[in-house]
DNA sequence: GAATAATGATTGCATATTGCAAGTAATTCT
DNA sequence: AGAATTACTTGCAATATGCAATCATTATTC
């Protein structure tokens, strides 16, 4: 019978939740962001010139959250649509001057955070930790991908997932 | 300058929910529950009787989430409102037959989606894994109560975190 | 080289979800 | 008893989310 509170999932979703509240309670009234415009603005900072559909990929939200997160940083005037290089479907946008002054903002208190987080953990354990995550990130995305029907029968002999 | 992808909390973030979107995925057609009723029932599983304070204490949710959730597992014929023992305030909430067989059948497949996980580590990094959460936790926790505004300053000299 | 399909992104609208003020009910304090 | 407190609930406004329909641009097909 399920334990909530000892179920990884929710021991992890329950430490990250943590942080975000934290951060969103600072960049939300500050800079008037909401969470998918920071992280589409997180995102864009570490590959400018990224175009909507790179965004889904990389921050884990869908066409219309980007695509509402760039009108967002746009109208704030923290972001730029370039309006593609050589294919003009694409968005292909990058922070403005604006836009990185708060991003570092945000990022600084996030290192904090992180810190705060990571003091309490030896740097031995932290790359165990890492190597962990890693590998749990894979087999994460392995269960989404094949959903709860994937989840009904006993441990697989051969191993399902192969791709990465 | 922050790498979103490779921040320990968004890290955390993304394998909780993909599992946690899985499992929604299945209890939430088949049951009509959403994410706070089906959080809601599995911490009233493991402490039949508590009152709606308990729940959000121990699910993280807000008293409105709970209330509305305890409304919804009544609704569905999951649970029962007992009101009160002695103090009639109280809600005190259980599970009724039905909603035992809800939850186990849930509870089941988050049990293998659990085990999927937790299939790419050993057992010995599984152990020391708990460790390192156990004090994620806590430090999480620490970070919450104080806020960003209690990470603007650098590494503090003595430990600020104390309590359990 | 038009007609058709496909791709990337956006918009509108219906439907949750959430946050908060106010409200009810039961109990405690003075 | 009357005021204050505690536990919980409700209503409503603000947000967020899901999805169909749409637009613009590029690829493909005949």
């Amino acid at each position: 019978m399920l334990h909530l509170e000892s179920w990884l999932p929710y021991r992890l979703f329950r430490i990250s939740v943590r942080i975000a509240d934290v951060l969103n309670a600072f960049y939300a009234p500050r800079f008037g962001l909401s969470r998918s415009a920071w992280r589409t603005m997180s995102i864009v900072a570490n590959r400018p010139g990224a175009s909507a559909k790179e965004i889904c990929q990389a921050a884990g939200l869908d066409q219309f959250a980007v695509s509402r997160a760039i009108r967002q940083l746009v109208e704030l005037g923290f972001a730029r649509r370039l309006s593609g290089r050589t294919d003009r479907r694409y968005a292909s946008i990058e922070l403005s001057k604006r836009g990185w002054e708060v991003f570092s903002e945000i990022s600084d208190l996030a290192g904090r955070l992180d810190r705060e987080l990571t003091e309490v953990v030896s740097s031995d354990e932290l790359a165990r930790l890492d190597s962990i995550l890693n590998r749990l990130d894979n087999a994460s995305a392995g269960v989404l991908a094949r959903g709860w029907q994937g989840a009904r029968e006993g441990p697989g002999p051969e191993g399902p997932e192969t791709e990465e």
